[in-house]
DNA sequence: ATGCTTGATACCCAAAAGGTATTGAAGAGG
DNA sequence: CCTCTTCAATACCTTTTGGGTATCAAGCAT
């Protein structure tokens, strides 16, 4: 027994002429009436009782069409689901990300992801990059938005943003009235670094951008992470260097200069498992794209 | 889509294993590799993830999976029930009766039916010989079981038995001792006689018989149905003629003569719409040709 | 390194589905 | 009563597709 054949014969059922039927299905009518006679051979069952030029349908017959349509309309509401499935329009899709994500990319690309895909049921996960990767791999995570650089090559990874560093003074420091500085004015200024254990990237950068303009930071106080770091620049404990999203906490008493080095931009990404872009996987990426793509062109402020 | 494209993927995703799900199919692994590859270009959306040599079944795949086994579960249910009712195992049939069936053939023909087809909901429903052929035409019952003739040309009949006529007498009767009579014998005898309301067939054969042996029966009572007739006889209030079935009744006081004149006997017959032989009442037929068996092999007084 | 296993590919053949033309029979209408 | 129309069935042909055999390419294990 296939599709088909019961198509065809609801097809008969419901518009009681075969030809009708046959137009109704796009075919004609001679092939119509063989697959009809093929089913009732098949079945050994008389489906309907041809009473010389019209036909009714047999007890056997009405039964099957009930059969069938409950059938058919089971496989259409199947398809679609796998369809919809397969594309990423419903389903779960678990993502971790970075601490350092959560007020800056994230909002905007799950706001979008949410709008755009009502259905598909959206888990978050903030794990530090290390957890991120090894979940990613296991498979327990689908996505992850965090920093590069990515030592693992099972992952496929895409930079989102690339944020330039600025160097942060509060608002009654000398330089506080400049647009931009030199790092090297820095040179023994109090410093606010990241610590270590909790932003080991961003204390590895700072700590490379100062040897490169060749002088070590006199640090005078460690914190967490950006916001931290931006609070106590804002109280005038000393000065700091952090990637433009610090442009967004709108500190009083903090101050923005542009470096005159340009040193690299700190650059914010997504990790996918290689091979496991998944509709799911694709529409989120594609949203996370579509999301940053203001910051790409420098409307930092805005946040959709 | 296609039921044989679902039962090869489950296949698949049973045996994890493309070369094992084709044996257990019976067909070659080339074929069924495509298609697979088919359904998931079709659908859009890949089912398998092939990582090199092995595959792993994917989100959308599994749904699938899930849905398939319930679709083709449902067609083979659906398959296997449409088979049952169209071969008669199961289903309603609706079956008349005329009154002189019901302590005849009616009862061994009901038994044996119930015994071989458990499954079907058998109706039984008492009616005239008149009403029976108009219901029957118009379809409100499946299969009769009355006396010919029957003038309707639109349906099938079969005469299951055949009663001869015997001679009813009481036993202090002068001819009760005699195995058999004549007709004639009956000329002036008092007369218990069909009434013409209750069994217009029997009130006509009996007359025509009498006729034929040249008197008319001096009626004394009149009584609508066999056993009737057979008790005022036992009761001695007169003779009469009755079908073979008297002989299941065993009243004392009442004698049987076999008639010299071998009158034509008796018919008892089934009937169905032309056409309208559907299993079920193919099989309600044959049971009750099997049933009346023996009654055409002389054994009167088994009622199986 | 080298068989061995596993899924994919290439190519061929057979089966089945669809199309056109036509038939046969029954109802409708003059 | 006869024709004309209608509808399913049949005959015959073409196209599509599903299945088979041989073979390949890539891992995995020995």
């Amino acid at each position: 027994m296939d599709l088909r054949q019961l198509r065809y014969f609801c097809a008969v059922v419901r518009e009681g002429h075969f030809g009708r039927a046959a137009a109704s299905l796009g075919i004609a009518q001679p092939p119509l009436t063989r697959q009809i006679q093929t089913l009732e051979r098949q079945l050994g069952v008389s489906l309907l009782h041809r009473t010389q030029k019209k036909f009714e349908v047999t007890q056997a017959g009405l039964l099957l069409y009930e059969r069938a349509r409950r059938l058919l309309d089971g496989a259409d509401q199947a398809e679609d689901d796998v369809r919809r499935l397969g594309s990423g329009e419903t389903g779960r899709l678990t993502v971790g990300f970075a601490p350092s994500n959560a007020f800056t990319i994230l909002p905007p690309i799950v706001a979008r992801f949410r709008a755009t895909y009502p259905d598909v049921e959206l888990e978050l996960r903030q794990f530090t990059t290390s957890i991120l990767v090894t979940s990613l791999e296991s498979g327990s995570l689908d996505v992850a938005l965090l920093r590069p650089p990515l030592s693992s090559r099972s992952l496929q990874i895409v930079t989102l943003i690339r944020e330039p560093f600025l160097a942060l003074v509060p608002a009654m420091h000398r330089l506080a009235a400049r647009p931009a500085t030199q790092l090297r004015q820095f040179a023994g200024e109090p410093f606010v670094m990241y610590s270590r254990a909790g932003s080991p990237l961003l204390h590895a950068r700072v700590m490379d951008m100062c040897q490169r303009a060749q002088f070590s930071p006199r640090i005078v106080q460690y914190a967490d992470q950006i916001h931290t770091v931006a609070g106590f620049v804002a109280a005038g404990i000393g000065v700091a260097l952090a990637p433009s999203t610090v442009t967004r906490f709108n500190m009083p008493g903090l101050r923005l200069l542009e470096i005159a080095e340009k040193p690299a931009p700190l650059a914010m990404a997504m990790a996918w498992r290689t091979g496991a872009a998944t509709g799911l996987v694709r529409n989120f990426t594609r949203i996370a794209r579509e999301a940053t793509g203001p910051w790409q062109s420098g409307q930092l402020a805005e946040a959709t």
